[in-house]
DNA sequence: AAATAATTGTTCTCTCTTTGTTCTTGGTTT
DNA sequence: AAACCAAGAACAAAGAGAGAACAATTATTT
C-alpha cells in the first residue's frame, strides 16, 4: 500500500472525508460524479479504484454498495481538529438591483443556510432589489445564494457584470458574436452585449424569502 | 449480524424505528406497504425478509402478526435523540400538496437556516407541491417556513387542515360565518367552509429554493 | 358450530432500473 | 512521450417493484 494518490485521487479523498457525514448512505459513483461536478461515472472509478489499492477505500466486491471509505481512513479524520473548522456561514455582502453595481454592504455578515439550497463551492448571498426577476419567483427584497464562478451554460441564471460597472440578474445566452442578458418579467426587454462587456461573477443556486 | 443493508432495507428500517410509536399494533405487510407507498407485499417482503437475517427485525412466529423490531434496535433508538436536545436546526417533515394531508417522510431531518427566515419559536419545514401560491412566488418543490401556531390574523398564509384530513397552504380569512382559503393563483378559486371545518397548523414565515 | 370469506405471511416469476465495471476516444499537463 | 484525466458507450449483476398463487390463520356469516 503506498500513498502515491494523484492530484485528483486526493481531490476525491478529500470531498469523501470531508463529507462522509453528509450522505445519509455511502454514495453511489452516480451521486458523487454529481456531488463533485463530473459527467461520467467512468472517470470517477478509475480514481475509486485507486484509493482502493492503497487502501482507503473498501473494495465493493461488484456489489452495489455505495463508496465507503475503510474505517481507520474514517477514523482518522473524524477526531482531529481538522483546522478550527470554522465556518462562519455563507457570506452575505449585499444587494443587486438591475443597472446598478453591486452595493456592497459596510461589513460583511454570514447566515447560516442548509446544504440544500447552496452547493460545496464557494457560495455568497445577495439581497435583490427590483423585479426584473420575478417570473421566476425572484421578488424585491428576497435573498439568492450564488456559487462563485466565471463560466456559465446558456440558460442558467447569473450575476452579471457589464462593463465593470453595471450588475445584474439575469439569464444568460451567450454567441461567438454576443452575449444575451434576459431578464424573467415578461415587461421587461432582453439586452445585448459583446461578449467581451460582460463578466460573470457567479450562477444562482438558491434563493430564500422572509415573510416576517 | 453485520450492518450490510441495502438502501431500501435501510429505510425500510429508518421507517419502522420512527413510526414505531404512531402503530397501535405491529404492522402487517399490507399495512407498510401503504404506508410506504408500495403496491406490493412481495416487494416488502424481501426487504423484511433482509432486516430479520441483520437482526433489526423479529422473526415471525405463528402466533404473533405484524413486523415487530427487536427491543434491542428499538431501545436504541428511543433514548438517543431526545436528550442532547442541542440545535439540530429545524425540522424538515415533510411535503404538503393542496387537497392532500400531510405526507410525512419516512425519518424527520433537520435543515440549518438563517434566522432571518424563522422566527424564535417553533417552526417546520414543509416542502410544496402544486401551483397554488406561485402568484407570491412560492413554486412546485420550494421549502416553505411555518411557524407552529393554531391562530392566524386575516391575510396571512397558513397551513390550514380541512375537516381533519386536507392540509393546504393558502390565504386566511376568517368570519363569524364562514373561513375562507384564498390560493394565489389566479387560475384557482377559493374556498369557502365553516369555521369548524378549518383548523390552523402554522403560519408562513420563511420559503427556500433551490436551482441546482 | 360449521361453513365461508377475508387477511396475512410466503414464495415465485417477470420486468425494469440502478450500479459497478470495462473499454475506447480524445484532451490536457508535465 | 508519458502520465493523467474527462467523457461516453456498452454490459452484467444487483436491487427493486408488481403481481399471481398458495397455505395458514383469523374474522364473519350462516
Amino acid at each position: 500500500m503506498q500513498t502515491n494518490l494523484t492530484r485528483k485521487q486526493q481531490e476525491v479523498l478529500d470531498f469523501l472525508i470531508s463529507n462522509k457525514d453528509t450522505f445519509p448512505h455511502p454514495p453511489t459513483l452516480d451521486e458523487l460524479c454529481l456531488a463533485m461536478g463530473l459527467k461520467s461515472r467512468g472517470s470517477l472509478h478509475k480514481h475509486i479504484q485507486g484509493l482502493i489499492n492503497a487502501g482507503f477505500v473498501e473494495a465493493p466486491n461488484r456489489k452495489q454498495r455505495g463508496v465507503r471509505l475503510i474505517e481507520q481512513t474514517a477514523a482518522d479524520y473524524t477526531e482531529s481538529p481538522e483546522l478550527p473548522s470554522k465556518d462562519q456561514g455563507t457570506p452575505f455582502i449585499g444587494s443587486i438591483a438591475a443597472g446598478s453595481p453591486i452595493e456592497a454592504i459596510p461589513n460583511i455578515s454570514y447566515m447560516k443556510i442548509p446544504d440544500e439550497i447552496k452547493t460545496d463551492n464557494p457560495c455568497y448571498i445577495l439581497q435583490i432589489k427590483g423585479e426584473s426577476m420575478i417570473d421566476i419567483g425572484i421578488f424585491d427584497g428576497d435573498w439568492v445564494i450564488i456559487e462563485q464562478q466565471s463560466h456559465a451554460r446558456n440558460g442558467q441564471v447569473v450575476v452579471a457584470l457589464v462593463d465593470k460597472t453595471e450588475a445584474t440578474l439575469k439569464y444568460i445566452e451567450q454567441y461567438p458574436h454576443e452575449t444575451v442578458l434576459i431578464p424573467a418579467n415578461k415587461n421587461m426587454q432582453a439586452m445585448h452585449f459583446a461578449p467581451t462587456q460582460v463578466e460573470i461573477q457567479g450562477v444562482l443556486v438558491g434563493q430564500m424569502r422572509s415573510y416576517k
